[in-house]
RNA sequence: GGGUCGGUGCCCGAGUGGUUAAAGGGGGCGGACUGUAAAUCCGCUGGCUCUGCCUACGUUGGUUCAAAUCCAACCCGGCCCA
């Protein structure tokens, strides 16, 4: 990643690509100094499809950006794709998504503004919504909704078939013969309209997100607008340092999990992500990176995040608890999740219990797991998955540690 | 619409009548080691309160003592042709 020398500081970190960069085009920094200049409001859109639950700290790196903008006076046009999720963006895709009803939608699109801090003051939250002329949240049903064939085929008409085949995700898959609907081809089209509908100056989104970007710089100009500006950020790796965090991928952290866990996983991941969970997820002096151990970076980058999310309180709270358990000093941890044994009839088989608790998938995987030694109550492994136990008293109190990730304490 | 090839577990992919819960690989998970990292090595990887039972090879029926494997119809996808 680099510095882009032209732009404003509180903007330039972190940021894979702008565009256009050059041709008769102001360029991006030029926009954002008369902007400055004149006061006006920039449009900043970011849209999000509210396809899962959750928020995570991939997503969060666009949102920070987007607060960002904020923060300098701009609005943010906070686009709910509850239209477009129904349809499913192809990116990064190797088969046609599961169309999702519009109630699954609707309640995706509540939780995701929580996450993200609705309803808290602008200090705690990550967008700020405090502000009403800093934001803007529109649903994109509320334009797409109504548009008739009409309009429809004018969109249409606007791109071709080789534009559609030369996007990565679309070429891969049609080169491997994978089917690709047709209403596929139209995600793009409406991504772009979206930025017809809200007059956007600039689009926020991933890497992956440019053609879609692209696309509605074509459709603004199309339709008689100034096309926006393209901010491309870098996609966050997932936890298992190879793939992107994707909840499809299991290898996220969300941002409403507990400082615990989010502080233990950031801990420990693999060193290739440091750098760049450093540049997109702290506002940490990128220096360090030279000149501390990678498991000093870890914790401090894990110390940062968390408490970005936490708070400070709650991140050291995290920090030391997280020590003790690794020394197994278990009596003086604080603060462990507790996981209640009221629904347990004893006596009980182990692998039974945490089966029954939801630990598990299934029994057989708790068996499997127990077997191979990846569970301890209080430090010692226990490995017989028939083991059992008569009454709640041999449980109450102790910890339970399955593999690295999940320690909890039984409790009445 | 016609021709043709194909649809196997999370993914890829072997298997073409009988110890097949299904080779092999990937991924995932766990363990050892380490820096709670990486690399490496080892184990596990359908479900069930489990010495047994149940469900599984696109779907539904059929043949057979016995089918992922044979037959029929149907559904779905790729490619070629129209």
């Amino acid at each position: 990643m680099f510095e882009i020398p032209m732009l404003p500081k509180w903007l330039n970190r972190g940021i894979e690509e702008c565009f256009p960069t050059q041709n008769s085009d102001k360029t991006l920094s030029d926009c954002i100094n008369n902007a400055y200049k004149n006061s006006k409001k920039l449009r900043v859109k970011l849209g999000i499809d509210p396809t899962g639950t959750d928020i995570h700290l991939g997503h969060s790196i666009l949102f920070k950006k987007l607060r960002a903008f904020q923060d300098n006076g701009h609005t943010a046009v906070l686009i709910i794709g509850d239209f477009t999720a129904q349809i499913g963006d192809p990116t990064g895709k190797n088969k046609t998504r599961i169309q999702l009803s519009e109630q699954q939608v609707k309640e995706n699109a509540k939780t995701y503004l929580t996450q993200l801090g609705f309803g808290k003051p602008s200090n705690e939250s990550i967008l700020d919504f405090d502000s009403k002329d800093k934001i803007e949240i529109r649903y994109n049903s509320e334009w797409l909704k109504g548009l008739d064939l009409n309009s429809i085929i004018e969109l249409m008409g606007s791109s071709t078939v080789s534009q559609m085949l030369s996007k990565e995700d679309f070429n891969k898959r049609y080169n491997s013969q994978i089917p690709i609907a047709l209403h596929e081809f139209l995600y793009p089209l409406l991504q772009g309209y979206d930025s017809v509908a809200v007059n956007s100056d600039i689009e926020l989104g991933g890497t992956d997100q440019k053609f879609n970007i692209a696309i509605g710089r074509d459709l603004q100009r199309y339709f008689k607008q100034k096309p926006q500006y393209g901010i491309l950020l870098p996609i966050l790796t997932g936890l298992d340092g190879i793939k992107k965090m994707s909840k499809s991928e299991s290898n996220t952290i969300g941002l409403s999990e507990d400082p615990l866990s989010m502080y233990s996983k950031l801990e420990k991941v693999p060193d290739n992500l440091i750098p760049s969970y450093f540049e997109l997820l702290t506002e940490l002096d990128l220096d360090l990176i030279k000149e501390k151990s990678p498991r000093d970076l870890q914790r401090r980058m894990a110390f940062e995040v968390t408490s970005l999310f936490h708070g400070k309180e709650e991140a050291l709270k995290a920090q030391s608890n997280c020590e003790k358990l690794f020394l197994g000093l278990k009596e003086k941890v604080e603060d462990i999740p507790e996981i209640s044994l009221k629904e347990i009839r004893f006596p009980v088989k182990f692998f039974y219990l945490l089966s029954a608790l939801n630990l598990f998938k299934s029994s057989s995987e708790s068996k499997r797991l127990i077997k191979g030694g990846g569970v301890k109550i209080d430090s010692e492994k226990v490995i017989e998955p028939d083991m059992v136990f008569n009454s709640k008293q041999d449980l109450v109190g102790k910890i339970l540690q399955i593999g690295k990730k999940i320690t909890k304490r039984f409790e009445n």
